[in-house]
DNA sequence: GTCTATAATCAGATAGAC
DNA sequence: GTCTATCTGATTATAGAC
């Protein structure tokens, strides 16, 4: 069942050096500039090594996308147990370079059953994780009623991942006041923002 | 400047053809599967021929897209003339096919200049008929100061976009809760909708 | 354990035959 | 006006050399 062909070492060097050209790659020129010759250009090597040390190319943009994944869980954990939760929330969800990123795996999802899966199983971690935290914050400002935690974390991602689709198109009609009427309502429940826009 | 190559009469048979198959195959495979060959098989023609009637595969797409979005303008008309423009600017937003062909030519639009180009034109031009008719219907609810028109329909196309694009993924946590909200909202507003879904 | 030569397939596009 | 033979280059992947 398994393949005989051999693989190389997890911990080599050159393989690290694949992962991250494929990141830089996927981010700078986007989803569709991720092929195997490019990410072995982008990091100085023969192509063929993508596959000596990634049997597949789903297998290499899996594990870009576990590293990614794993590093936004930690920091959205932190903006969710900071003094402005929803600030905090609210400019991570926004955050120019993590929706792109998103966005990008978004269009690979769609060409690889595998990257939809993986995405599928971290989306529903984000979101279980902000459920949780929005039930804790919400009665504090006296809005557990009005306003259901699982409502308010499937508009804000709607929201930023959309506003930032629209903006890579070319057509932000309406952006602004969106944007406005939010960061209203954060500042009527947090005030003003005391943190950095984003880490 | 202008390209020697000869191209097919604008009103040829298999003109048509060509752009039938594409719009099916955009459909039910994706837009990943919207190749020259694919379309010229699904039509039953040569591959050749997809060049000999369009210049690029991005003048073919594109005028897939034409047609479907000039259709989509006509119907979001009607829906904002009914008597129930609420609930039939909702029902169209989110009607499973036509949101499908919108990301489709979404994840078209990463990879074509072209596509993206027409898309954020009529992107403005679905938006701004939104616009338009909250414009005179929000005050007739007597919600002209508590809803701007505009963050309506931003807060719309992006919820019915998102939950369409999650469910594609294959996660939906939270889209119940959602809808359900979005509903009652409507049902205050306009009653029991006495409309067909979609048409 | 590391890398290379090579296969097999598919893409978009064009010049020229009918 | 319609279609075909063909070019060029990209893709993922594998078997085998060092």
């Amino acid at each position: 069942m398994a393949s005989p062909r051999r693989i190389g070492a997890p911990d080599a060097k050159n393989r690290g050096v694949l992962l991250d050209a494929a990141e830089r790659l996927l981010l700078e020129e986007g989803h569709t500039a991720v092929s195997s010759r490019r990410v072995a250009a982008r990091a100085g090597l023969k192509p063929q090594l993508v596959h000596y040390y990634f049997r597949t190319m789903d297998d290499l943009l899996i594990e870009v996308f576990r590293r990614r994944a794993e590093e936004g869980l930690a920091f959205q954990a932190a903006a969710l147990a900071s003094e402005q939760p929803l600030w905090a929330l609210w400019r991570y969800s926004t955050d120019p370079a993590a929706v792109a990123i998103t966005m990008e795996f978004t269009g690979l999802a769609a060409q690889s059953e595998a990257v939809r899966t993986e995405m599928a199983r971290y989306s529903e971690l984000f979101r279980r994780a902000q459920i949780a935290a929005l039930e804790k914050i919400l009665p504090r400002y006296g809005l557990a009623e009005s306003l259901s935690p699982v409502v308010l974390t499937v508009l804000i991602s709607s929201l930023s991942r959309m506003l930032s689709l629209e903006t890579a198109l070319g057509f932000d009609t309406g952006h602004a006041e969106t944007i406005t009427l939010i960061e209203s309502l954060l500042l009527d429940l947090e005030g003003e923002p005391r943190l950095a826009p984003t880490a």
